[in-house]
DNA sequence: CCTCAATAGTGTACAAGTTACACCAAACAG
DNA sequence: CTGTTTGGTGTAACTTGTACACTATTGAGG
């Protein structure tokens, strides 16, 4: 084992990309740095993991350092490792996503971050290290996985309108989708339950309220579907 | 940076998980280790990334020197990191994957490998490390992976037969295809050219020989499709 | 109370794709 | 020339996807 010891002097950091909505605007939660290197520049809430603490765990327990955020699921992406990436030595980080509603959590910086805010997505154009990178692949990703799996238990309000849900999935897919395939499409996977409610106080026609059938919800998270949805022939053509 | 010293005493591996494909049989190509940790037993080839390494590449270095095999494409899948995977420290290993030809390649076991064989992928019960964990993992995300992009270029030879191809699909996705909706749906994607020749020298009808149209081929795999089919009705049946 | 503005909600014709399914064709072996 | 083996083909029923435009309901504000 001996002529081993040189691997044995390496780090590995988690970063986790928080992509946060709330009615209408898909955001990615990132702190200000306290601590060299890259002081003061905004990058993804990450640290490095201690040596017995689980890849997964230390995901959590980093973002709720940094952020004050807990209760998420965190799903690892993929790892990013290139030699210069981090001025003290070889540090390679696992990236992991999330998707959660921004007002259901309070923000909290702390530890090596100065400060914590959503930016919009879109907006987003230098990062330290190589977290412009990670970001981006996680985007991809959050795009991809879309197709395949439902979404938005975590993002809507308990009871929410199909508008409400259309609106989640144009945001992350950065396209409009027709209103009526996408009610038709989504009403046929019996995902949602019709509550026969309404919404109140607002000025125009309530809409329905719905809310995910959690059995089948969670099966479709295991199994997986498949959603594909044109998007809207007529808003797409506008840009062309 | 003093106090965070104690974070550079990791190490980390990489781990290929290589099937092979050779008219039939899924396999993957595993090592007899000659080092400890687990010496003589069955492993993935893996070893330590170097310090100065980018990880795609040690991968393919590491592959070369376990095995021989080089100038195949590597796919990271996932991390692994359960922390005491590994005897000597913490050690935490990036699994890469790839698909290819079996005779295509001369396998030459050397450095910390004692032997390299192919092995039956459905055959291989017990692993060194959390290596059967990994072959798991990556199993799953080869059928994920052939349902969205084109798969055979590097796997059947430069002249093929529609037969050839299904079998190929049979194997990965561990389950039988209908002969006439496999063709439909195959011809219909304008992959491959048909070469108006015909295998010689069988005992039988002789079969047309295809191949792959390369630019599509390659459209397809950055662009990504959709291959959904069901299986052959018949022979599932049957065995439920 | 009337009108306006805003959003909700709905149906259909057509095109495209998927599924299930069975028989004849061509080659070689013996 | 018979048998064995694998290749190759078409269609009808059904399901799904797509494009597309108008009426309904509410509160606001004059």
């Amino acid at each position: 084992m001996n002529n081993l010891s040189n691997f044995f002097k390496s780090a590995f950091t988690v970063d986790n990309v928080i992509f946060g909505f709330d009615e209408g605007d898909l955001k990615v939660l990132l702190i200000k740095r306290g601590e060299e290197p890259y002081t003061g520049e905004w990058a993804l809430p990450g640290y490095f993991v201690y040596p017995n603490e689980e890849l997964d765990r230390a995901a959590i327990r980093v973002l709720e350092e940094l952020t004050g955020i807990r209760n998420v699921y965190l799903e690892q992406v993929k790892t990013f490792g290139r030699v210069n990436r981090h001025p003290y030595g070889r540090v390679i980080t696992i990236a992991y996503l999330s998707l959660i509603k921004i007002n259901r959590y309070t923000i909290q910086p702390a530890s090596i971050a100065l400060k914590a805010k959503w930016h919009s997505v879109s907006e987003v154009k230098e990062l330290a290290f190589d977290h412009m990178d990670i970001l981006q692949t996680c985007f991809n990703q959050l795009k991809r996985s879309l197709k395949s799996r439902p979404i938005g238990y975590q993002l809507l309000p308990l009871k929410f309108t199909l508008t409400q849900l259309q609106h989640l999935y144009e945001s992350i897919l950065e396209t409009e989708l027709d209103k009526r395939n996408f009610r038709k499409k989504i009403l046929s996977m019996n995902l949602l339950i019709d509550l026969k409610e309404y919404q109140e106080g607002v000025a125009h026609r309530p809409a329905k309220l719905y809310q995910f059938d959690k059995k089948k919800y969670e099966s479709f998270m295991e199994e997986g579907f498949l959603f594909e949805i044109k998007e809207n022939s007529k808003k797409s053509e506008k840009v062309s």
